[in-house]
RNA sequence: GGAGAGUUGGCAGAGUGGUAAUGCACCGGACUCGAAAUCCGGCGAACCGGCUUAUACCGGCGCGCAGGUUCAAAUCCUGUACUCUCCUCCA
């Protein structure tokens, strides 16, 4: 959420920085005539609301002094009647006003590549070589499926299209890529955290889904409850409606959860395999800052993520993404993408944010600062890292000719000392 | 799922229709070499509007949330969310 005051003092600042993001100047302006209106109506409401709290004090001293206050009464109906209506329209105003402002994407960041599309995203870094096979290296999915830890079928039979089960090493390899991710954010300082993965629609606005992106969720019949798209979610909103201690400043939080996302308008695209699921277990980082801290901290949050590529020895690249690309409530973004050989380019698998005061503002989250004086804290958000899509990595850029995929020395620990991953039974 | 109790500043906590007490904390002052204690005074209820570069000031709002009754609601009525206790169910 943006700062109203802000729109109103800088129009042409706020205007030309959402129009790289495909606001039009006409929807600011819509905007502010809404609420020069709301204005007008909160100043002729007051106005009565003050006479009549002077007169009501005049009828309490009558009627304590037992005098007769009947005139004053009859006035003040007409005007409590007037009020009424007049606070109807308020109501209505101001519900426009919120629902207009509610809809409008974060400021861009100048460092951020100017661009309506993902045409002109920055390239920032290019770690390791992708591997030169001497084989035609298969998709991941043909991978997982001729070695039976991938069952796409099955999943589509219990669930639908876009679910499936990991099979027996399958299902290990996942689970020890999750708790690799885990002990070495925790090992960052990220504080390990189980939350729910259904959260209240409070909680989706306050992280800035809602009320715009209510199509790509799944909400629970006849109950205010949403399966979490990501564990942003209840980790954002862990502190709303709070006061953080400036001490605790930054806060630190990680966690593993399923992702649980619609895919709404993506009909066609990454049909196969594990790269785009309704389902989908992600490892989150999320971290409140100081507003002075929160850019430097986005840094250390990003080269974290490529940490744990590297450990892996997955390449990848970072780029930054256009002011058009990036999410709603994102300031700046960087996102990690990994090799896929057998794709023949790079896919995110990490997508780490700024978005400054944008969803503390709308989630009311604050801090003291040492003046005494109430300021919103700065909320980051970085996938630390998508662990569907880092199996697919691993199948793809660890396979072998002979169809056995080499497990990262990484994860051995994780998998009982095991070396290579075959045939399931 | 059922019954009861509760939700008021940063914290504690009073307030059964007429200006939201009080204590702790915090800020200022007195006392003191300084501090503590004590005394005096004050700010403070997420917010909004007016006037402002900004403070200050003025006004509105504000007692979980949303409605209603009333000249006037923390207070009365309805609905609802959450917390606690007990019962029921359950891993």
């Amino acid at each position: 959420m943006l700062d109203l005051k802000l729109i109103r003092q800088e129009t042409d600042f706020v205007k030309e920085k959402l129009a790289t993001r495909g606001v039009e100047a006409a929807e600011i302006d819509a905007l502010l005539a809404l609420d020069q209106k709301r204005r007008d109506f909160i100043l002729k409401s007051e106005g009565m609301k003050a006479t009549r709290n002077q007169v009501s004090d005049e009828i309490s001293q009558l009627k304590r002094n037992k005098e007769n206050a009947d005139d004053k009464i009859a006035e003040m109906q007409k005007v409590s009647k007037e009020i009424k209506e007049m606070d109807e329209e308020l109501t209505e105003l101001e519900a426009q006003v919120q629902d207009k402002t509610a809809h409008l994407p974060n400021i861009p960041n100048d460092n951020a590549p100017i661009g309506l599309t993902e045409e002109g995203s920055v390239e920032l870094r290019k770690w390791g070589e992708p591997r030169q096979f001497d084989f035609t290296p298969k998709a991941h999915f043909e991978i997982g499926e001729d070695l039976g830890i991938l069952d796409f079928e099955r999943g589509a039979k219990v669930s639908g299209s876009r679910f499936l089960y990991y099979v027996g090493q399958g299902a290990r390899l996942e689970r020890a890529l999750y708790n690799f991710f885990l002990d070495s954010n925790a090992k960052a300082g990220f504080k390990e955290i189980l939350p729910p993965y259904m959260v209240n629609s409070a909680s989706m606005y306050g992280t800035g889904q809602f009320p715009k992106f209510t199509e790509d969720v799944y909400k629970l019949e006849n109950e205010d409850e949403i399966l979490i798209p990501t564990a942003e979610v209840p980790l954002v909103n862990y502190y709303r409606d709070e006061v953080i201690p400036e001490e605790k400043l930054p806060v630190r939080f990680t966690a593993l959860s399923p992702a649980f996302r619609s895919e709404a308008g993506s009909a066609g695209k990454d049909t196969r395999g594990l790269i785009r699921l309704h389902q989908f277990n992600k490892v989150e980082m999320v971290k409140f800052t100081k507003p002075e801290d929160s850019w430097n901290e986005l840094e250390k949050m990003t080269n974290h993520a490529e940490d744990l590529l590297k450990q892996l020895g997955i390449p990848y690249h970072v780029i930054t993404l256009t002011t058009g690309d990036m999410s709603f409530t994102a300031a700046m973004t960087h996102d990690l993408e990994v090799w896929l050989p057998a794709q023949d380019r790079y896919r995110e698998i990490s997508s780490c944010s700024n978005t400054t005061d944008f969803q503390a503002r709308r989630a009311h989250i604050q801090y003291r600062d040492e003046n005494g004086k109430l300021q919103f804290v700065h909320a980051l958000n970085g996938s630390g890292l998508a662990v569907g899509r880092a199996v697919a990595a691993i199948l793809e850029n660890y396979q072998n000719a002979d169809g056995t995929v080499t497990i990262p020395e990484v994860l051995r620990p994780y998998m009982g000392g095991q070396e290579l991953i075959t045939k399931e039974d």
